[in-house]
DNA sequence: CTGGTTGTACGATCGATAGCGAACAACGAG
DNA sequence: CTCGTTGTTCGCTATCGATCGTACAACCAG
């Protein structure tokens, strides 16, 4: 329930993903590109594959709160991790919301 | 055009309000509480006419942030000051945002 | 004028957050 | 086994942001 059973990673179960979290977490630039290019792609992609004005370590950063927020579901899978967006959760939690938010240029 | 003639409010115009200085402004609960509020009410509303669990100088700051974000617009009347959703120019620079910001429970 | 109401301004505190580099761990390919 | 790749973790720094209390300014009502 609590062990975080050696390299598991939090992701909030759909009734848990509040609100004022997903709204923080779009708040900051570089997290919204990363979930517009999520959602463009429409499926995974590795960390690596964005190329970011900033430091891997901070990449990793952005990361964490995408997906501790909710927006993100990562697979771990060797040594690379895919992202993908939890556009079905979110959606059906918060409706149009993304829409909105990815329809805004 | 740089000089806030004595007590001038600063207000973006539609064309300068940020989809990320908007999502930062709702991702605080009390701010969210505080539009969902002037929502319902469809109209003006003083400060002081919200019970807030915050101080006087905390609530200042939030509609500060609020009207700076271009999320509410302030008019100064006596000592008083009413604030009112810019609905319109936020739906029309966002389509559906808000909508589902205050759709969500 | 006096007092009450409304809300701002200022200064301070304190936790959250974005950013970096360096070191490390895990894995795949040679 | 040895690299190179991928990405994390760990300090550390600097800034932002929410909060408060006190002091002040503007106005309205008596």
């Amino acid at each position: 329930m609590e062990a975080t059973t050696t390299g598991e990673l939090r992701h909030p179960a759909p009734e848990e993903i509040r609100l004022t979290d997903v709204l923080h977490a779009l708040s900051d630039p570089i997290r919204l590109d990363l979930v517009r290019q999520l959602d463009a792609c429409a499926g995974e992609r590795t960390c690596g594959s964005f190329d970011l004005p900033i430091a891997k370590s901070t990449s990793t950063h952005h990361w964490r709160v995408l997906r501790e927020s909710g927006l993100v579901v990562t697979r771990e899978e060797g040594t690379k991790r895919y992202q993908r967006l939890r556009r079905a959760e979110i959606d059906a939690r918060f409706p149009g919301l993304l829409d909105s938010v990815l329809a805004a240029s």
